[in-house]
DNA sequence: TAGGTATTTAGTTAAATAACTAACTATTCG
DNA sequence: CGAATAGTTAGTTATTTAACTAAATACCTA
């Protein structure tokens, strides 16, 4: 279980970023920058982060390149969660 | 959902200590240091995070402090997952 | 009370992180 | 081709983080 899962969701704007592109489907890296007050060099390196630990997808499509969530990589969290809580089975 | 939760999950000897909680209930710090290479001064500091972030509870007994896990905050961190999982509502 | 053990706090340092601006790459379109 | 747009990369800087040693605090026991 990667420690850069841990990591890319430590933040929290790329937390509203996995946020935006839950309720979003899909949206171009300059569509995402109107959610933020930072610079398009920031959430580029926000989206490489997310991208690196395999939380978001990048499809380019012409001059766009469009985000979208892999939420299968969330099971790996939630497992990791779950096995926490549990208070029975290591 | 704090980030204070998501700061101290991000650091993977933080994750251990909750792993070694998980498994043996209750243990001092001094007995957690034994898992772990670093100081006590170190691994003091890291057992700080984890009773801000309420993810352990710690239990003054004479000279021991002996340390639990919070199982009642994953479930936010369960929570937020499964909120960005599941493909529908907001 | 004095000495020992357990743990935390203070102060320092090195490394990691997040932001910025400027420059570069790729694509579109006149 | 040349300008405009979209996005990333490079290089810099300030802040945060994780580690260390040394000192402080708290409790126990002879």
């Amino acid at each position: 279980m990667s420690d850069s899962i841990f990591k890319a969701i430590a933040d929290a704007n790329r937390r509203k970023i996995l946020q935006i592109l839950k309720q979003q489907q899909s949206l171009s890296a300059g569509e995402i920058a109107t959610y933020f007050e930072f610079s398009k060099a920031s959430l580029s390196e926000h989206l490489k982060i997310l991208r690196n630990a395999n939380l978001i997808f990048a499809k380019k499509s012409g001059q766009y390149i469009y985000y979208s969530l892999n939420t299968s990589v969330f099971e790996d969290i939630l497992t990791w969660v779950l096995n926490l809580r549990k208070s029975e089975e290591s």
